[in-house]
DNA sequence: TCAAAAATTGAAATCGCTTTGAATGCACTT
DNA sequence: AAGTGCATTCAAAGCGATTTCAATTTTTGA
């Protein structure tokens, strides 16, 4: 059923009858609704490549997923904020995976030459990130999750790691501990050298020197948080708290705790940031877990809506925002121990 | 950079060019030279809507995600296997997720309808399901991950769950387990019913009897997995052995245990169903956890090859892939306690 | 009642590509 | 030298929508 067969049906043309699908106000009531009724009916549906040929618009955003450290399950929360709000605007999301650096840049150049998106999403960005700088050389709008330092305004929706992680540290210190590990996230990341300023600056305020081997840096994998809290424990002194990346790493931090013999919440404190997973709860882990909580896929759906605004029109340098993040405590983090 | 600026730089027709770059075998080797010589030079790429409404093919394949349950780290990681192989395609793959099962056959729909997509890939399916039923009505091609009984035949690719169940549950029936829980999926799904049909093959070729206060069925959440197994843990007998569908089930079963003051691998052993996460390793936890295991990333490879020898015109009678599940025995399943 | 203005409809161009059918040039026979 | 066949190339017609500009009908005002 195409948009002539439509306008053959109906004996009008398919100038009317798209004028008349798509809301245009020259076309008469009476006949707009008679060709809304046909197409309903007759289940007529615009074909998206001509479509899309026509307008010069894509109708899709893309998301570039670089296999190994981001196709976690903090991707698929993301994913599911975004998509939602996507849909009702009838925009397609289209996800690329990619293995490598090399294959990540390349593949942003095949959907941006091609003209397959219309925007892009980024995702964890560095410190100074390339794609970014790629995407504006290339003249693709795009809104960040994260922040990046790049010459020109770019749009993007984070959230406070460094506000989260001072909060976190801090309320560590008035427990009594000084001795504090932060398993962080992958040196370079933006987020993660946030969260680092935010611990330092939480030490030094209270002038309690820091330790670089009581911080790690790595992939929020549970096996990597094992063996790095495990090694961790060994030290004398030992650390009294850990820090957490995600939930993931809480999990591994809270196996090398029990396998010292240590009891999570008495012995050694935690408080781990918590992405919201539906299917990994901090309120049902035992000890229930402290966190720092933002949800990822609220801001997936934020992300949504700020990539609309920007297709929309609006100026890149109008589309900024910080999150505020939940500090939660619950029973894993208890006063340091007296010994 | 459209075809037609560049057909003007060589001084060639936009025919000539055309060819030259999609290896037809009319056109002159030095001229193919030229031709793709100055098209890397100048970055040309084919429009992708135009090229598309001019083969009539969309070059993308569609994935429906149901947000709730569908979502899941089991999801990104076959998404990861998927994209790889259908990125070496030039296909895209394009993400519609939806909250509820109404919106979510009306996804189906509007991307057929829209011919956004060549081909789909159809999850977890129920046991005659209503979306594949739907798909062979509007005559899109997909693949299906699991097993439907519907009246035409469907290409598919599936893990032999039921096999897994078997072997498991014999296992610890082996080990002198007699009252053995199965912690399933929701009802309904294909999966699930296999590994429930596995699990009973497996009781009653031991004569044990089906206990159905044994048998919880749900989500693959920790949260759940936790409620129920420590419901399961005030039965008296007590079940002595836990069938954990997934390692997020595993993790809650494991925190009941735990806080029931029972030892995993000792007390209570459990076998869990693993679908390799890189992120949540069966060999790192503590104790370490036996497992069916397989692969769900490579199942997303296989499933975009059976895709693309589907789109290459394989009859869908001939796609059926059943792969066995691998018994991986480790610390936390042993001998039933006597008492 | 009739011209002018407003409302409504339509024919044809356009988007950037592929592909059909025709045309051109060239080497080789005869 | 003309005819044959082959290798190359090109002009133009789609693909299915939107959109410009023109045409037609209806309404309005004097």
């Amino acid at each position: 059923m195409r948009l002539k067969d439509l306008a053959e049906h109906l004996g009008l043309s398919q100038t009317t009858v798209s004028r008349a699908l798509n809301g245009y106000p020259e076309v008469k009531e009476a006949t707009r609704a008679r060709v809304s009724e046909a197409a309903a009916q007759l289940g007529y549906r615009p074909n998206a490549s001509a479509l899309r040929l026509a307008t010069g618009r894509a109708g899709a955003i893309g998301l570039v997923l670089r296999g190994a450290d981001e196709l976690g399950p903090h991707m698929s929360e993301f994913l599911s904020g975004l998509g939602g709000r996507m849909a009702t605007q009838d925009i397609d999301i289209v996800v690329a995976t990619v293995a490598s650096h090399q294959e990540e840049l390349a593949a942003y150049r095949r959907l941006a030459a091609s003209q397959r998106v219309d925007a892009m999403i980024l995702h964890s960005p560095t410190l100074k990130d390339e794609r970014a700088e790629l995407l504006m050389e290339l003249k693709v709008p795009f809104v960040l999750h994260g922040r990046t330092n790049v010459a020109k305004p770019v749009a993007w929706l984070d959230i406070d790691n460094t506000g989260a992680l001072e909060r976190a540290t801090s309320h560590l210190l008035d427990l009594g501990h000084r001795r504090i590990a932060l398993l962080n996230g992958v040196k370079g990341r933006t987020f993660a050298e946030h969260r680092e300023l935010g611990y330092m600056a939480a030490l030094s305020a209270r002038g309690v020197p820091f330790d670089p081997a009581l911080m790690g840096n790595s992939v929020f994998t549970d096996e990597v948080a094992f063996r790095m809290a495990q090694s961790m424990l060994e030290l004398r002194p030992r650390p009294t708290a850990f820090l957490a990346g995600s939930m993931m790493t809480a999990l591994g931090v809270f196996r090398a705790i029990r396998q010292a013999g240590m009891q999570l919440g008495t012995d050694v404190s935690m408080i781990a940031h918590d992405d919201v997973f539906p299917y990994l709860n901090a309120d049902n882990m035992y000890p229930t877990m402290s966190t720092t909580r933002s949800s990822i896929r609220q801001a997936g759906e934020r992300m949504a809506e700020l990539l609309l605004q920007l297709l929309g029109g609006k100026p890149v340098a109008d589309i900024h925002e910080l999150w505020p993040v939940e500090l939660v405590l619950r029973e894993s983090s208890g006063p340091a121990p007296l010994f």
